[in-house]
DNA sequence: ACCGCATTTCAACAAGCGTTGAAAAATATT
DNA sequence: AATATTTTTCAACGCTTGTTGAAATGCGGT
């Protein structure tokens, strides 16, 4: 074994490159403020990574299994504990916001970092097409689906419209600016997650019953 | 009157830049592409706007006032023809939406771009603190005193979440990613405006009735 | 002690960046 | 027609960018 315990100036890198694409965007980083960030030379990026765009993509790579694989247990947890009636829509719902949550209380600031950046791409019409697909797809169908179930007879163009809602919502949630913040004067904060989604998801689900029809109340 | 009627270079270049930045962001587009898609010497940008920085506000400041009086009124009116009950909250969160979907059927396909451009700052970290407030936070709080008046009883708090729900779901659909195209097959496309607040609106009046309480249903 | 390999730094490159001063062209004023 | 002013281009600057090849360093296996 030639491995050697993985070298930390690279994982170093990797948490830089997160926090400041978060911020300021793939354009608005420079691989020098990364690599001085990190307490490490500019090569080095390169050594680990090859090109910039490579470093951005093993960002979203490094955490993406980990965090689809807890969405989707969480949706098949809720699935098994319903009975032969399938989750209600709250529960898909909430199968998947929570792991969000989870993801932050692991005390890992960079999960908070990560989930800023999945909103950064999911709101951009450039990086959108390219990225979220392959992130994310096979984990938006299955939520979907579940969706379908617990709602008979909807349409399936209003199912994904709502969809749209509560990405729409959950992405500037992530996103972080601070922006609820200043309007409410102090009264809800962008860094509670948990206050966010116990709000979002009566909201949403509210609204999945209200234009997909009430077949399924409570 | 040394004015000269408006130089068209000028405006060409606010427009190609607002197509630009809308698409690549800030950091993600040069003053020579600017130059370059419109037409003009890279120095022409400079000399009419300043810094790249100052084209980037000139791009905000073209339509600001416009979109800001006719939502504005868009909320006078539906105030005005309500009773002495007030507007409810679906007459509310339409005065909020459809003017910008009138804005895009005046044909000017420039108004799609700064949307997608407002759409980006909302969403991010860097540039919402920055630019949000000033272009609207008088409108924003505007339209909360009339939700508040609608939803009477709603903790302050519920509101401002539900207003954030909102917030999200609008800045999604206004930088028109074209995910939800993909992801429907087509079902449902991102351009069509009118077919996304013809479901925003009920969803979202339904979240913050079951968020902020049902005392006013219909 | 030496070797082989992975890691990290050093130094430099060619290209592209925003910005600017002065020249040129177009337009308005007299 | 001549002049003044605004608009546009030209040419160049100093600086930063991503990337690379070669040198230096660290380190486990023998």
């Amino acid at each position: 074994m030639t491995k050697s315990r993985q070298a930390p100036k690279r994982e170093r890198i990797l948490d830089v490159a997160e926090e400041l694409f978060a911020l300021r965007g793939y354009d608005g980083v420079t691989l020098r403020q990364i690599a001085k960030d990190a307490g490490v030379d500019v090569a080095l990026a390169s050594y680990h990574f090859g090109k910039k765009l490579d470093l951005f993509n093993a960002v979203f790579e490094r955490r993406a299994a980990h965090l689809n694989s807890a969405r989707l247990d969480a949706l098949k947890a809720c699935q098994a504990s319903a009975g032969t009636a399938g989750p209600s829509v709250e529960q898909i719902i909430e199968a998947f916001l929570r792991p969000l949550e989870l993801a932050q209380e692991t005390g890992d600031p960079g999960w908070q970092n990560y989930l800023a950046l999945i909103a950064y791409i999911n709101n951009s019409p450039y990086w959108g097409p390219r990225m979220m697909s392959k992130l994310f797809d096979s984990l938006v169908s299955a939520f979907i689906a579940a969706l379908r179930d617990a709602l008979p007879g909807a349409r399936d163009e209003d199912i994904y419209w709502c969809y749209h809602n509560l990405s729409g919502a959950l992405t500037l949630t992530l996103a972080q600016t601070g922006r609820i913040d200043k309007l409410s004067g102090g009264k809800c904060r962008s860094a509670d997650f948990q206050a966010a989604y116990d709000h979002m998801i009566p909201f949403v689900a509210a609204g999945f019953r209200e234009v997909c029809g009430r077949s399924t109340a409570r």
